[in-house]
DNA sequence: ATAGCTGCAAAACGTTTGCACTAGT
DNA sequence: ACTAGTGCAAACGTTTTGCAGCTAT
């Protein structure tokens, strides 16, 4: 198995990830990085948060027609979104307000590493500009 | 409102949708509806799709760095997806074997289209294959 | 008649990758 | 020293779009 190397590049990804108060996707979150390394590549980010997103620690969101967005896991406080499908904003949703997910019907042999519930939607911001 | 029409080209995907026996991209949806409808283009496939998808009648599922695939809701028999993360293979899941997800606290005035649940992780294929 | 829809092709977009080089272990 | 990780830029695959002509209403 593989060795994991702590550079700058991926601690710096982090640490904007963990400081983000919404959900970027990584051409912001390459913008933000190069506050503290100038020099880092768009390619690397997305390198990175690969990695990250293998890793478990965070999550992606991904929006039809729009950029990926990433999610950093707060200490294991899991939650759902719910996704406007006008502008594409990402609402979180406290996960302890729903009841945990009962053990599906899934494929035989099927490792789960990940579920997600998310409410797909029109928030009130573009339903009240729509005629 | 804008007014609907109802095209050979908009009967045809609906059609190749409705007897896919899989989840299916706008590629092999556009090679499918060639065999009926031999000059009609991607771009229209995608505009159909898109159309289609916004009325509620399909829905999409967005995987990571592949291609979205799409969905025909089956006279609402509602079911819910185990999305593999490896080969991006998507298995169905009876909604009927899932408690149905609580009213969650949503940001006050969204207005829920569609509740999605998704089981991602790695399918039995991919788990073997893997050192 | 009048918009909506289409085909075509080009372009835009997000994302991945090959390469030579750098740097963490 | 060894090799994962990096920066760069080019390439990729998916999706969107401008436009002139077509077609359902």
């Amino acid at each position: 198995m593989p060795m994991v190397r702590n550079t700058k590049q991926r601690q710096a990804v982090l640490e904007v990830l963990r400081g983000a108060r919404t959900h970027p996707d990584a051409a912001w979150i390459h913008g933000e990085v190069r506050r503290a390394l100038p020099n880092i590549s768009l390619g690397t980010v997305y390198r990175t948060l690969d990695a990250l997103a293998r890793d478990g620690v965070i999550m992606t969101i991904e929006s039809a027609g729009q950029a990926t967005r990433y999610d950093y896991k707060h200490d294991g406080h899991a939650h759902h979104h719910a996704v406007c499908r006008g502008c594409g904003a990402i609402f979180d949703i406290d996960a302890a307000l729903i009841a945990p997910p009962p053990a599906p019907s899934l494929p035989v042999g099927f490792q789960v590493m990940d579920v997600r519930l998310e409410y797909h939607g029109i928030c009130p911001a573009c339903a009240s500009q729509k005629h």
